[in-house]
RNA sequence: GGGGAUGUAGCUCAGUUGGGAGAGCACCUGCCUUGCACGCAGGGGGUCGGCGGUUCGAGCCCGCUCAUCUCCA
């Protein structure tokens, strides 16, 4: 056995496969492409699922991959065993030979057994090896044939085991291909047992460790769970770089290959812990080694996770990406270090893997500024949630749990500060809280949003696609009309379904450009059949227009495919807009600028793309101009077909997309040096016919990603046409004849503000002056009932919080007393009251607002200082503070 | 997808059964003063996230909505 690093070991296995005829086919993105089940790539044949289905071709039948892959959660990877186990990681690569109806069983096996155990490769001492294959159950029988195959390559039939579905039977779902599955065990040897006994295989999960699974596609499993064998099985293995660098490396745990012993020691750097050197580290017990293994690995998936376009957040597959980096930065506080760290190890993952991930050179700087942010982020988390932590809180589950909830306070925080201040804490209580909790989350769910295609679509052959060169197809089949998602024979008039044909014009929605809209024609172009609202593309390659049918369409006819030229052509110059705009974004804020979504109709465009701040006005002129210069520049729009998807990327620079899938054939639009993008939209001919560019809105769509919205050509006429026309009415407004410069509306429109600002004030005290005038002599003209003097008198005009004003001013004149002020304002009345402290005790403002409310139609109440109380009836306001007085002694 | 929390002055935040929108810091003016967060006096600054409802009256109650934080799926 050759001790090899584990670069050499994942170059060595693709060159091995390489050599037996495989193409080598790039890691796919950790966020799988069009796969709403999937949260993250966690398998070598995610990026093959359609080419198992049958559902995509490509031009070879064997391929080879290291694959990035994440798990973390679910139930075979708790994301809490991490660190602590020798084999748990977040993010691994996993390495797989595939053939799609190509080769079978016994290639697969002897393919297997020769890169193993060949002194040229692997070189692993055959008597450490083990397999197991399929026992057979009610539905497939025992896989002799892969039993056989076995013995050929020279396993003993000893060695051979035979387990059941759960083990070595595989399925990708439900339905579709599955298989029986072959299993290669590794010996550790009884240094390794966790049992320290020399226990035989099946008996000693840690001494006998899984490398290589080779997975036989077989059959295909209908909805009724009846297996077919499949007219041409396929191969699908997975092997983890991380064991088998365990393996031929001779160490006990993955934690010690060099692909962690780096991280590892820069993690101790960087915390400071210094109890026990970095390789101890890698498989010890002691107190803070698992915190070091368990930042080398999180470290590893954040930084791919973000570098493939994920961000921190608070739902789905950010979530994850957040609770595993917080989990890291825990960890690194448990060790001592508060100060952001997590960041320096996004450079490290960086040093150590960017020969195998070139990607990483370009995305790590970007990666550890997001990290950055999220410690930061964290930081103020916790700090928020330490304030509101006491002992209660930590006394009650219940209430740490709120704490938990609600300010993310993580719970190994609580406990330690329970620890701490000697207090128990009440982790049962903390549970039981969780678990409702979980019981509320899953009740809420029922069914998910498994949206899958219907099936209907997927026995049908591919569209043909005219609609680059040609908006109009004559004469084309109805090959399939759909109606609530079942096929139906026909559709009638008024109804509305989806129309597949046998070619079309038609754009379906795709890469952020939105399907065509237009016309189904008669054949013989006499009358329109259906109008075609939209088209999508259920599955790959087929067409489906969304239509309401003017009358009876069936399958089988033959129909004329008309596209709405105007809204197609206003759709294109969004399109070829939203690449100019990318490119002119990269150009002014920095290649760290990637789109993260776009949209494209034929009223405006939408970009989104990353970038930490918000962008300044200045950087939007700028970009508006380089833009439009574009424009004007006229240049012709190409688009090369066919082109292999590494000559597009490294030797053409086209920027490929996160979350995009790319087959091995790509289509790459070209606008002179200026742009190049791998896109199967439609785009003009030529930069000039876009017109004109004009940026109207810049926000913020998550953290991290900022989002552009702008118009083109006829979208841009109505635009400044309608600004111009605000700014003439503005201009009129404020008395300019033309439309004026906006310095000198701005400068208008402030001292008109101000002005008015000092008028309303001047207007205060005028009012102020002329009602305080009007009861200035009032104090005198009180009446005593049972030794309290009571003032009431009617302000009208004055607003009510001057008449709280006055209240105060008379109370202070009266010395002792009750003030009561009325005023009818807008056919409304208001009424004050207010009592002298001296006197709350015996009368209260409250009390006789309510009764006088009453006499004018309304309700009040308030303090027993003051009150106030409004009423409808003004009529009524003389005669209810004439009896202010009584009211006043009727209270007494 | 579900739960919890927050949103009030430039910043940090008070605001008590619904009845005067506040504090500290920052800013401006004046005074005092050679100093370390100077002090004193005065002042400017608010669509109380938005919309709707209940009410004579809503920062406060109700509904919807947006944004941010957070837990779960």
């Amino acid at each position: 056995m050759t001790n090899r690093s584990g670069s050499q070991i994942r170059e060595d296995f693709l060159r091995f496969f390489e050599g037996k005829g495989h193409r080598r086919v790039h890691s796919s993105s950790l966020v799988p492409a069009n796969d709403p089940t999937l949260l993250f790539t966690n398998a070598g044949m995610n990026q093959f699922k359609d080419v198992f289905l049958g559902a995509e071709k490509r031009e070879y039948t064997r391929a080879t991959t290291s694959q990035k892959c994440v798990r973390a959660g679910g139930k075979h990877n708790d994301l809490e065993n991490v660190g602590f186990t020798r084999r748990h990681h977040t993010f691994f690569e996993m390495l797989g030979n595939f053939s799609f109806g190509d080769y079978f069983k016994r290639e697969a096996i002897a393919y297997a057994w020769e890169l193993l155990t060949s002194p040229e490769w692997f070189g692993i001492a055959q008597d450490r090896l083990y397999v197991t294959i399929f026992e057979g159950d009610a539905a497939v029988p025992r896989d002799a044939e892969a039993y056989q195959f076995w013995l050929d390559v020279g396993v003993p039939a000893a060695r051979i085991f035979e387990l059941g579905a759960k083990d070595n039977f595989w399925a990708m779902g439900d339905t579709g291909p599955c298989g029986p599955c072959s299993e290669i065990y590794f010996d550790l040897g009884v240094d390794a047992s966790e049992h320290a006994k020399d226990l035989p295989f099946g008996q000693d999960e840690q001494r006998y460790v899984e490398i290589w699974n080779l997975v036989f596609m077989q059959f295909d499993r209908s909805s009724d769970g009846v297996l077919t064998p499949l007219p041409k099985p396929s191969i699908d293995t997975g092997m983890g770089l991380e064991r088998i660098a365990c393996v031929l490396q001779n160490v006990a745990s993955n934690y010690q290959t060099d692909l962690f012993t780096p991280l590892i020691a820069r993690a101790a750097e960087l915390t400071g812990f210094t109890a026990i050197s970095p390789t101890e580290a890698a498989v010890s017990d002691v107190k803070g080694a698992a915190s070091l293994r368990i930042i080398a690995d999180h470290a590893r998936a954040a930084t791919f996770l973000i570098g493939d376009g994920v961000l921190p957040a608070n739902e789905g597959r950010g979530y994850v990406l957040r609770k595993i980096l917080r989990r890291g930065i825990r960890h690194g506080r448990l060790l001592g270090q508060e100060k952001p760290f997590m960041h320096e190890m996004v450079l490290a993952v960086r040093d150590e893997m960017s020969v195998a991930y070139p990607e990483l050179n370009e995305t790590a700087e970007r990666v550890a500024k997001v990290v950055l942010a999220e410690e930061q982020q964290f930081a103020r988390t916790l700090e928020l949630g330490l304030k509101q932590m006491n002992e209660e809180t930590l006394r009650s589950g219940m209430l740490a749990f709120r704490l938990y909830e609600t300010f993310g306070m993580p719970l190994d925080f609580m406990v330690d500060a329970a620890r701490d201040a000697g207090i128990s804490f009440d982790m049962a209580g903390f549970e039981a809280a969780k678990e409702e909790e979980q019981a509320r989350a899953r009740a809420s769910w029922k069914g998910g949003s498994q949206k899958s295609a219907a099936p209907v679509y997927r026995e049908l052959a591919k569209t043909e696609f005219e609609g680059y060169s040609a908006l109009r197809v004559d004469g084309v089949k109805v090959l399939a009309l759909v109606k609530d998602g079942i096929g139906v024979p026909e559709l009638k008039g008024g109804e509305q379904g989806e129309v597949v044909l046998s070619a079309t014009s038609f754009y379906a929605d795709s890469g952020g450009q939105v399907g065509d809209t237009g016309w189904l024609y008669s054949a013989n172009h006499n009358f329109i059949v259906a109008e075609v609202k939209g088209a999508t593309r259920p599955v790959q390659g087929v067409f489906a227009h969304k239509v309401t049918a003017n009358q009876t369409i069936a399958v089988g006819d033959t129909v004329d495919a008309v596209v709405d030229a105007v809204n197609r052509r206003a759709t294109e110059r969004n399109h070829t807009g939203t690449h100019l705009l990318h490119a002119a974004l990269r150009e002014v804020l920095g290649k760290h600028v990637k789109q993260a979504g776009s949209l494209n109709d034929a009223t405006r465009l939408r970009f989104d793309f990353s970038h930490f701040t918000g962008v300044a006005e200045e950087e939007l002129q700028e970009v508006e101009t380089i833009v439009n210069q574009q424009v004007l520049a006229n240049t012709p729009v190409k688009t090369m077909v066919d082109v292999p998807i590494d000559v597009a990327v490294n030797e053409l620079g086209a920027m490929a997309l996160f979350g995009e899938k790319y087959g091995e054939r790509v289509r790459v639009v070209k606008i002179g040096d200026f742009s190049t993008e791998l896109c199967g939209g439609t785009h003009t001919g030529a930069t000039g016919e876009i017109g004109l560019i004009k940026l109207v809105a810049e926000g913020s769509v998550s953290s991290g990603v900022r989002r552009v919205e702008a118009v083109s050509g006829t979208g841009a006429l109505s635009e400044f046409r309608r600004d111009f026309e605000v700014a003439r009415v503005v201009g009129q407004m404020v008395g300019s004849a033309e439309v004026a410069p906006a310095d000198a509306l701005r400068h208008r429109i402030a001292t008109q503000e101000e002005e008015m600002k000092k008028l309303r004030r001047e207007l205060d005290t005028i009012r102020m002056k002329a009602a305080s005038s009007s009861v200035a002599d009032a104090a005198a003209s009180a009446v005593e009932v049972q030794g309290i003097k009571v003032l009431a008198q009617r302000v009208d005009g004055v607003e009510k919080a001057q008449m709280r004003e006055l209240v105060d001013s008379l109370r202070v004149k009266l010395g002792s007393g009750v003030v009561v002020l009325g005023a009818a304002v807008d056919g409304k009345v208001a009424l004050i009251v207010g009592v002298t402290k001296d006197l709350t005790a015996r009368v209260q403002a409250g009390k006789i607002v309510g009764t006088l409310a009453g006499m004018v139609g309304g309700k009040g109440g308030g303090r027993p200082d003051l009150a106030e109380a409004g009423g409808t009836d003004p009529g009524a306001l003389d005669a209810a503070l004439a009896r202010a007085a009584s009211v006043v002694e009727g209270l007494l």
